[in-house]
DNA sequence: GATGAATGAGGATTCATTCAT
DNA sequence: GATGAATGAATCCTCATTCAT
C-alpha cells in the first residue's frame, strides 16, 4: 500500500514539475517516507518509478485497444472504440497519462527501448484500423499517417487541459472524443456504436493520484 | 550573432532534453563558449533563454492569429486561416515551439504570469472564432469548449512529430490541418480559402536551430 | 558453522576489495544472509567481522612463533622454522593473511591497539632471533633492523601472489623462503633442519574461503 | 602549483586511511579548497587523482628500471642497480609508492588495464635479468619465479615501513638492498658497483608530500 | 534465528552562479 | 567580451545500523 501511495505521489510530482525537476528528496517529503526509503521499494533508483508508471499506464492502453480491436469488424466502431478507450483511459488517469507521454525522454536506454516498443506496439493499432477504413472507403483520408498523427495527438492532449472535477464527466469527453474521430477520419456512414455491453471501459489506473472520483462506471452515472 | 547561436543551441537542447534537464554547462559547450560567456548574453540566467525563447515563438504566433482574423469575417475562413498559420508556424520552427507548449512549467512566477497571459491572449482567438462560428451555425459543433481543446492540442502536436526533412512540406501539413478542423468543427458549407494574396505565412525564427530548410515560402514550392 | 561460512566470504571480500570498500549488504548478499542478519552473529558490527579475522589468524601466527622458538636453540633453525611457519601459514590461507596484514588501518582504537600489540609481540620473535644470531655470529648482518623488516615484508608478500592452484605447493614454498631467509641473513654454517618430527605445521584457518585444498599436509603431499 | 599540493594532500591520505576511506571531502578539507573545486582539477573525480598518482610513481620506477639495465651488462651489476633504484625511489617517495602499490583494485577497469600493464612492463625487468643471471650462472636460485616475486615484495615493503626521519638516509637503505638483493639471488662474484657516475638516481616526485627532506642527493650526503 | 522496513548520515558528483583577471 | 577558478547548495544514491515482527 505504502509502495502505491509513493507511486501516485510521484505521478502527481512529475506529471506537475516534471521528472528532471522533480528531486527524490521532494519526493521522499511529499509521500512522508525518508529519502533513503524509496529505494527500499524501488532499488532502481528514481528511474525506477518513472518506467513503472510509464509500464501501468502503457498496459492499460493495450488491454483497451485490443478489446476495441475485437469488438466489431467494422472500422467505424473499431476507430470509435479505440478512441473513446483512449480518451476515457487518459481523462480517468490524466496525471499518469501525461506523465507517460511526456517522460519518455527521461528514461535510460534500456527502460527507453522497451517502452517505446510497447508505445508503437500500440499506436499501431491506430494505424491498422484507419489503413482498413480507407481500403474498404469507410474513410475518406486524404493522408493516413498525418490523419493517425493528428488523432493521437488530440486525443493524448486530453491528459493536458482535463480535469476529473471539471464540467464534463470522463465518459462525456470519450464520447465527444469518438465523434471528432469519426469526423476527422471522413466516416462515410453515420455508426451508433451499441454500448449496450460494451466492454471497453477504461479501469483507474493505481497509479493514478486521487481526484474525488472513483471510477469510470461512477464518473458516467 | 553569437547571441542567436546560443539561442538555436538552447532550443535543441531544450527540446530534446528538457529546460531542466539541461545545464548551463552543456549548453556552453554545445555552443561553443565558456558558460560564464552566456551571463553576457543573458545576465538572468539559464531561465532567461527559455523566456526570450518562448516570448519569441507567441508573438509570433500573436501575429499570424491577427492577420488570419482580419483576412475575412468568415467564422470558416478564419478557422482555417488560424489553423493553417499555427501549424503552419509549428512545422516551420518544430523546436521552439516544442519548448514553449512544454516547459510553461519551468518558469518563475514573473515570466509564468507573463507568457500565460499571451498564450491565453492567443488561444482566445480561437473561442472567438468558433463562438462566432456556432452563433452563426456555421459550425456544428457539440460543445465548443472541448472542440478548441481538441483543435489546439492536435495543431500543437505537430510539433512532436513534423520532421523537416520528411514526406510532407510545411505548407502541405497545414493544408490538411486546415481541412482536418473544418470536419472537427462540422463546417456547414465547405469554404476554400482564397490563397492569391493570403498574408498569414508563417516566418523562420530566429530561435529555431536549422534543419536544412530555409523559410515557408521555399518549403511550399 | 553459518558464522564460519559468512566469516570465510568476509575474508573473500576484504581481500579482494578492501574492507572499506566493502559493504555489509554485499557480505550479506555474497553469503547469502539478510544483511541484518550479520548483527545476530557480530553484534559489534562490520569491524567485528574483520577483528574476528585478525584474532585468529595472528593467533595462528603467534602459535607456530613459539613452536620455532622452541625447535631449537640454533639461531639459524629458529628463524628458519620462524620462517617456514609464517609463510606455510600465509600460503595456505593467503587471503586471511592479506586482510590481516592490509587492514591494520580500518581498526578503531581499541582493536587496534589490541591487535597491533600481539603482531608487535609476534614480530619481535625475529628481532629475538636475529640478535641472538648476530650476537653468536650465526648471522653476517649488516643492520639486524633492516633485515628483519626486510624479511618479514618479503614473507608477507607471499599472501599478494601464491595461488592455492598454481605450480608451487605451500611447503615447497615455505622451504624456499627458509633457504631464502638463510641467505638473506647470510647464515655461516649451512644448517638442514630436521624435519622428521617437526611440529611447525601451518593450519587451515576456519576463517579462509575454500579454494580446492584441505589442509597443509595434503598440500604438501 | 595548488593542483600538486592537492595531489599531495591526496597521496598523504590515500596511503594512511586507504583510498577507498579517503572521502573527496575530506581531500578537500585537508588541501584547503571546497570539495567542488576538486573537479575542476580533475575531472574525471576521485579516481583521477589515484590513476595520476599512480601513473607518475611507474613512470619513475620505468625510468629507473630503464638506466638500471643499461648501466652494464653484469646481470650482478644490472640486479642491483634495479634494486637501488626501486628501493631508493620507494624511501625517497614512501607514500606514492604505499599508494601505487596497494591501490591498483581501487581502479576502474580501464585505469586498471592501462597500469597494470605499465607494472607488469617494469616487473617484467626484473625477469629478464635474472633469467639472464641464471643463464650465465652468475646467479644460484632455485626458482627464478619464486625469487623474483621474494625481491619485488622485500622492495616494495619498504614502503611500509621507511620514515624519512628515521635512522637510515635513503641511500643507505638502498645500498643494503642491493647488498640483500645479491645474497638472495646466490651471486656467485662479489661485484662491487661503481657508483662513480652512477645515473640510476631517483628523484623526488611531484607527488610525495613533504617530510622535512629535499631529494635523494641531499638525503644520501 | 531471521528479516523487511526504515532512517540519519554521509558517499561522489553536478548545479547555477559569481568574480577576478 | 571572455574565461578559468571557485563555491555553496543541491543532486542521486548508498552507508551501517536498528527494530518490530
Amino acid at each position: 500500500m505504502t509502495r502505491e501511495e509513493i507511486q501516485r505521489t510521484a505521478v502527481d510530482l512529475f506529471a506537475h514539475k516534471g521528472f528532471a525537476a522533480t528531486s527524490i528528496r521532494q519526493l521522499g517529503t511529499a509521500a512522508g517516507v525518508n529519502p533513503a526509503t524509496l529505494y527500499h521499494y524501488a532499488a532502481g533508483g528514481k528511474e525506477e518509478w518513472l518506467a513503472t508508471i510509464m509500464r501501468t499506464c502503457l498496459a492499460e492502453l493495450l488491454r483497451l485497444g485490443r478489446l476495441a480491436l475485437v469488438s466489431s469488424e467494422d472500422p467505424n466502431i473499431q476507430l470509435v472504440q479505440l478512441v473513446r478507450g483512449h480518451v476515457g483511459m487518459t481523462a480517468l488517469n490524466p496525471l499518469t497519462a501525461r506523465v507517460t507521454d511526456q517522460e519518455m525522454r527521461a528514461l535510460s536506454a534500456d527502460n527507453f527501448a522497451e517502452l517505446v516498443a510497447v508505445r508503437d506496439d500500440y499506436e499501431s493499432m491506430f494505424s491498422t484500423v484507419l489503413t482498413r477504413g480507407v481500403r474498404t472507403s469507410a474513410f475518406q483520408v486524404v493522408d493516413a499517417r498525418l490523419t493517425r498523427l493528428a488523432l493521437l495527438e488530440m486525443c493524448n492532449g486530453v491528459a493536458h487541459w482535463y480535469r476529473p472535477d471539471g464540467r464534463l464527466s470522463v465518459m462525456q469527453v470519450a464520447d465527444q472524443f469518438g465523434e471528432l474521430a469519426s469526423r476527422i477520419v471522413g466516416a462515410t456512414r453515420k455508426t451508433d456504436v451499441d454500448l449496450s455491453d460494451n466492454e471497453v471501459v477504461p479501469r483507474r489506473l493505481a497509479t493514478e493520484p486521487s481526484s474525488g472520483q472513483s471510477d469510470a462506471v461512477a464518473a458516467t452515472a
